[in-house]
DNA sequence: TATTGTTATACTCTATAACTATA
DNA sequence: TATAGTTATAGAGTATAACAATA
């Protein structure tokens, strides 16, 4: 033991390489050039939590408060989303998602679990049965992506 | 039933939602912004595969040609790649992996093993368990990625 | 003063179209 | 003619710094 941290386990390091090329498949799979993964993404917690703070937004994604701004004003262009003021402070934005942004949402789902089921089809059924199988603790991995949405603090 | 396809099952329908929520997460876990998720891929492709046509580079990463070109300009820039010749045609471009290279992909993925360890060190133990159990179904499924790289076609 | 959001500016990353060099 | 790659141009997406408006 020469060093003073622990060295990530051999599982964790696979883990974590599978991940990526996991993540590489999806981009391709998903290769929809009319709307960008952080936009999607955007969307998606719109649809989830409902109007949102343009601060919140960028904290929530990942990005600065600047991006946020842009990438709001091409979603409001696009239809997808629209900006709202608040009643109680005259500095917030509240951002919301519009019918057509849950149309978008909606086909968009559609057209990605077709790939994946077309993609799937090309596993033997056993492989594929293991593939479904994984579901719960994938479900528990994509979780800590959104720690703590309910608590407290 | 009223539409000719099949629709997707559920379990695929919700396979498709939980890995974009993990491409969101990995996205923003591994958020190093001296090098894209593109030329990552591209440089662990290099990694794998070694020197490599330019056009081929940019058929397996899904990008265009003439965005292949730059990528490579920039790696070769910030010292990650070199472009070479090819003996036998000499309209091509050879592109390989240098020592900084792989160095940077090594440490790169120390880090991120560690970043994902720390998430893991998160949930109950018994559901880290789960999570790690699954690597043989992930293995499988990012193996769809790269289809048939052995395939004699 | 601190917070919320926008504007200004610059760089990466991407695409399509037009081009050069080689086969 | 066809193929491999580059250059030209334009737009999305990102960041930091500076700003305006409101609290």
């Amino acid at each position: 033991m020469t060093h003073s941290y622990v060295e990530p386990k051999p599982e964790v390091v696979e883990l974590t390489a599978i991940l990526e090329r996991i993540v590489t498949m999806i981009r391709k799979l998903v290769h929809t050039p009319d709307i960008s993964l952080t936009a999607a993404s955007t969307l998606r917690m719109l649809e989830v939590s409902g109007p949102s703070r343009l601060s919140d937004m960028a904290a929530a994604q990942g990005v600065s408060q600047p991006a946020m701004t842009q990438l709001v004003t091409r979603l409001e262009r696009e239809g997808y989303a629209v900006r709202g003021g608040d009643a109680h402070d005259a500095r917030v934005v509240l951002v919301a998602l519009t019918q057509d942004g849950r149309d978008m949402l909606r086909s968009r789902r559609q057209a990605r679990a077709q790939q994946m089921s077309d993609l799937l089809e090309a596993l033997p059924p056993a492989d594929r049965d293991r593939v479904l199988g994984a579901i719960p603790a994938l479900r528990l991995l994509a979780g800590l992506g959104q720690p703590d949405a309910e608590s407290p603090r």
